[in-house]
RNA sequence: GCCCAGGUGGCGGAAUUGGUAGACGCGCUAGACUCAAAAUCUAGUUCUAGCAAUGGAGUGCGGGUUCGAUUCCCGCCCUGGGCACCA
């Protein structure tokens, strides 16, 4: 018999499955239910599909297959979120357009991705950096700016002087730019935002969702929501008040000092003359601190404004300092400093010489720190804190709010650590911003008749800071044409991040000129039922997704508030227990194996490796071991065999798809594989009817389709294709054993086993356990006080 | 510092309503086939003592609960990931 060909049997059916359309999707099938199974679009760079993109795409398809053997209507589309820098970078050193390259690329990619053999839906393609996409990213801007949802302001933002643009608050890791790890600096320049703050709390809201913990965790962490009381300070002999923000309004008797941040606007208003110079100095000796050696230095440092604040419900004075530990992006910018419950006030104030001044205590009586404990949910009381001292701190805090209220001194206030999105990008390899200026400077938006608001070609790319559209001559002429004379374009581009907020509302909808998403059929289709992707989008694409969808929602685009029901992020690949990069050299390249043992092979091993979700570490030789499987899996069923044991057989098969079905539900995709080895070195001695051949092939059908095909079509000789074929079912009665073995045990330690029917009397069981040999020459040890029985599980005695 | 995940043979990893730890695979050892090698097949493979039967130890470390713990509880150590002066 001829050895399996993998490679040649792949390509005929790769190219079967196109010719005949197997995986065309129909969008508005009202047969079947539908499934949506999505993964995270690639960028399409010049390289070669890397490990990673198999790592993640093989099993996400082999979910697929699976969900159409189970009678679904699926749809699995593929895509590429193709602006960005890379191509731009790409352009600088070459001199070719990224328009250019990335239709090279797409093109290559997509040959690429076609020999995974995976089912995608290429009807239902987008390119992010193509005008018929990119006319609706716009749309959804306009969409944001008409609610109000987006606006510009000057602020000071992060800027990447590598990248020279630009970047959101989710794309500084470290301090460090996202992207090319270069150190971030901070620039005063008028931008667009979108406004998420504006959601932070619907964003909170995870009601539904099946996203792994971790995940919502990190978001939760990112948004971070706290809640806590605004107490105003009058400034000693000015017309000034300060707000400063609280979680702990109960240790408010114990501040001895308040501190602002040196990037408050008021402060110089407060600086007394005398000291003027000093604070002068310290703000820029601040101001020159980069980001990451502001965040490094635990050390805090500060300098007296010569002003003081009056307390609000003890009238007494305390200093007014000003301390970069304190940050403006947070809260009011300002902080009331109580050293004795607070680990970064004590710092300070041990620092500079302030009193300690306790005011809360646990029940114990003990004083502690609001590091240590959890604040929200604390058991203590006041002390020496006028008439509130003895109060319980929480009920305390309601209290010391009303009464400041009634002062017109303070007001319960919600933080969030979440920042509104920075979308401007000085960079030209994006959709442009569809806004233009009137003379007089104000902002108007494109109208929507003018998209997609294209891209001006006219341009070089070499960033230096300022926009690259901004020496278009094109665009320039096109909105004076359009508008005006005098009237100028809006010159900076979206965050790619935008693009990927809504594309995956596209994909159901491609084709359709008129609309972004095609509102009965999105309605349809989505929420996207299966999202597979990384874990590092936790906190951008993940969050940017989930907000842009809620405003669609909110603006009646659409039904769903949420745009993935289920999410799972895959694991990464090893090589030897480490990172694969190019600097270490230790890349594994998949063209090879694919080469030398055909995609299915490769995928199988990939899976095999390791849990889904966990990852695995590759090894060369390990692949032969689904090589090897393969070729028997193909022995098996290419030869005619004798059955010896029909029973087994049955009994096995059912097992198996007992297990196999469950597995996969759980994207345990290594014990399916390991399940099926199993099954076909018992099938090897036991032999296999033509049955039960059916049903392996049906079973790897998700796993290694080519070679489930093939078994199909062309060993059993079944009609085409096995894709259209049901998934196998089980019956729960004939995966049950009659009998077991079971283990004694002996005070615990296990001294022999007994092999008896499931349904055994404890008697029975015990008598024939005390019958074998070595479990009696324990039990003779001493007086047996215990005995115990746990069917299909254990037998056990205690003796003394 | 805080939050999350994890630590099991030479290696990747199985097994948790507590019930014979090490499935499956890699590697290794021996044998068959071969002039030989590769490939394939058969047997073995946690460590340790023993010819064996059998015994001792064993799931990061130290305690605890239990007839019985990889699994539950307490206290540590280590690795990976995320956040980081958030008042």
């Amino acid at each position: 018999m001829a050895n399996y060909q993998a490679r040649e049997t792949e390509q005929k059916w790769q190219k079967r499955w196109k010719e005949t359309g197997l995986y065309k999707v129909d969008v508005n099938n009202k047969e079947k239910e539908k499934y949506y199974n999505l993964v995270m679009f690639p960028y399409p760079s010049g390289d070669k599909l890397h490990i990673g993109h198999w790592y993640n795409f093989a099993p996400a398809d082999s979910w697929g297959r699976y969900m159409k053997m189970r009678g679904f209507e699926v749809l699995q589309p593929m895509g590429y979120d193709s602006f960005g820098l890379p191509a731009e970078n790409y352009a600088i050193k070459t001199g070719i357009h990224p328009k250019q390259s990335i239709a090279t690329n797409t093109e290559k990619m997509t040959k690429q991705l076609s020999d995974m053999g995976a089912m995608w839906n290429w009807e239902n393609t987008v390119s992010t950096s193509t005008p018929e996409f990119y006319k609706w990213t716009q749309w959804v801007f306009l969409k944001l700016y008409e609610k109000d949802l987006a606006y510009k302001k000057k602020a000071p933002v992060n800027w990447c002087d590598d990248c020279k643009t630009v970047l959101a608050n989710e794309q500084v890791q470290d301090g460090k730019c996202d992207r090319c790890k270069n150190e971030v600096t901070k620039k005063e320049l008028n931008q667009w935002f979108f406004n998420i703050r504006e959601y932070a709390d619907k964003l909170l809201d995870y009601d539904g969702l099946d996203w792994p913990e971790k995940t919502i965790a990190m978001q939760k962490n990112w948004i971070g929501k706290s809640k806590g009381v605004n107490v105003s300070w009058k400034v000693k002999d000015q017309d000034i008040t300060l707000d400063t923000f609280t979680t702990t309004v109960d240790t408010i008797f114990g501040v001895t000092f308040v501190v602002i941040s040196p990037e408050h606007p008021d402060l110089f208003k407060l600086v007394t003359p005398e000291h003027s110079e000093i604070v002068s100095n310290y703000i820029e000796k601040a101001k020159s601190k980069s980001e990451i050696d502001r965040m490094e230095e635990k050390d805090k440092s500060g300098v007296f404004t010569g002003s003081y604040v009056v307390h609000p419900l003890s009238g007494k004075e305390v200093p007014l300092w000003v301390a970069d530990y304190v940050l403006m992006s947070y809260g009011t910018g300002v902080v009331m400093g109580v050293p004795a419950h607070d680990k970064r006030d004590m710092d300070f104030a041990n620092k500079y010489q302030f009193p300690i001044v306790q005011s809360v205590e646990l029940e114990n009586g003990e004083t502690f720190l609001y590091d240590d404990v959890d604040k929200y949910n604390v058991n203590g009381r006041l002390v020496d804190s006028d008439s509130f001292s003895g109060m319980e701190i929480l009920s305390a805090r309601s209290e010391i709010v009303e009464k400041l209220k009634e002062m017109n001194m303070g007001e319960w206030k919600t933080q969030y650590k979440l920042r509104d999105w920075l979308i401007s990008r000085q960079r030209y390899w994006g959709a442009p911003i569809p806004v233009v200026y009137d003379p007089d400077g104000n902002a108007h938006a494109v109208p929507e008749k003018h998209l997609p608001w294209l891209l001006p070609e006219d341009v070089e790319f070499r960033p230096d800071g300022t926009s690259p559209l901004a020496q278009s001559q094109e665009l320039k002429n096109r909105t004076e044409e359009l508008f005006g004379k005098g009237w100028t374009p809006e010159v900076d581009t979206m965050d790619t991040f935008v693009c990927s907020s809504w594309y995956y509302l596209r994909y159901p909808s491609v084709g359709m000129d008129g609309v972004p998403f095609d509102k009965a059929l999105t309605n349809k289709w989505l929420p996207v039922d299966m999202y597979i992707g990384g874990p590092e989008h936790a906190c951008m694409h993940l969050l940017y997704s989930r907000f842009i969808n809620m405003v669609l929602h909110d603006l009646g685009y659409i039904n769903f508030k949420e745009p993935f029901k289920k999410l799972v992020h895959q694991g990464m690949v090893t090589k030897d227990g480490a990172k694969m990069s190019k600097s270490k050299g230790n890349v594994v390249g998949p063209d090879e194996f694919v080469e030398k043992y055909g995609s299915d092979v490769f995928r199988m091993y990939l899976m095999f490796m390791g849990p889904f979700t966990d990852g695995g570490d590759w090894n060369d030789k390990g692949i032969t071991g689904t090589a090897r499987f393969v070729e028997r899996f193909w022995n098996l069923m290419n030869e005619e065999s004798v059955v010896l044991d029909a029973k087994a057989l049955e009994k096995n098969l059912h097992k198996l798809i007992k297990k196999v079905t469950q597995d996969i539900e759980k994207m345990h995709f290594n014990t399916v594989v390991a399940a099926m080895m199993e099954f076909v070195n018992f099938a090897n001695k036991n032999g296999i009817d033509r049955e039960s051949k059916k049903i392996l092939a049906k079973l790897i059908a998700p796993i290694a389709p080519h070679l489930a095909e093939e078994c199909w079509w062309a060993v059993l000789n079944e009609k085409y294709s096995i894709f259209g074929e049901d998934w196998p079912t089980y019956s729960e009665e004939l995966t049950k054993d009659n009998n077991v073995i079971i283990g004694v045990q002996v005070n615990g330690k296990v001294r022999g086993e007994v092999e008896v029917s499931v349904d055994a009397e404890k008697s029975e069981v015990i008598a024939l356990a005390k019958n074998q040999e070595n479990v009696a020459k324990y039990l003779a040890e001493g007086e047996v006080v215990k005995e115990i029985y746990v069917p299909g599980k254990i037998v056990g005695f205690v003796i003394k």
